[in-house]
DNA sequence: GTGGACTGAAACGGAAGCGAAACAATTTGC
DNA sequence: GCAAATTGTTTCGCTTCCGTTTCAGTCCAC
């Protein structure tokens, strides 16, 4: 059984969740930093810079811009690779994983909320 | 009848959304600017600057800008009231309502994607 | 009609994003 | 051992966004 929704129903919910965020003043991430970021935290690990770049068909240093601010904002961590010393390895946080969970609760409580 | 969804189907689906727009090189809009198009083309009008700069919890200049870009972009437009000549009415444009109407739709198809 | 209130836009300096190219560090292949 | 390939970062010039402040045009009360 898969999710089921109208397209008015699926812009609303948009609409509802992206308003929350802006006026919670959450961090201002764009949708590429985004899209990185549930990447890190949806998909297996590892991940490295170019297999995000691969993943999102962007430049690697549009990988590493984004992994500059979310690291000053402490949602994700960067390690070397001890095996392979080219590699970085980017590690979920606490305060990412916090971050995420919450930002999951809000689209479920903002699609529950939605008119029929 | 509500949506009903898990959390962590809601991150999938906001992942696989987001991750649709980067790689098809979707217009690169901010997360504000975003919810400035879908709440011009979900709202009822009339909407001026003002109006949505309350809305959302920004400054009017957030909203000017947003109006620059999107207006370049043609996804929306910008006429002065004639009633009252101090106020611009934004209003929707034949291509804005194509990207938000095959925003909608990707939506609905990712959501219908969606593992169980 | 004139002063004050209101609306949206413009100016300003600063921060952060972009693509392309060049760059060190490391591993691999021979 | 050493050139070639690979990885992630940095640099360059440019664009766009930000908040604050200032400005021009319009309306309204008196």
């Amino acid at each position: 059984m898969s999710i089921s929704m109208r397209p008015s129903q699926a812009l609303r919910l948009w609409q509802q969740v992206l308003l929350s965020q802006v006026r919670d003043d959450a961090p201002d991430l764009t949708m590429r930093q985004t899209a990185i970021l549930l990447t890190i935290y949806l998909d297996p690990p590892p991940h490295t810079v170019r297999g995000l770049a691969a993943r999102l068909n962007v430049t690697k240093p549009v990988i590493t811009r984004a992994l500059d601010t979310m690291g000053a904002l402490k949602l994700v961590s960067r390690h070397r690779d001890e095996l392979d010393k080219r590699n970085v390895l980017i590690r979920r946080t606490v305060e990412g994983a916090l971050f995420v969970e919450r930002f999951g609760d809000g689209i479920v409580a903002k699609a529950h909320e939605l008119p029929i």
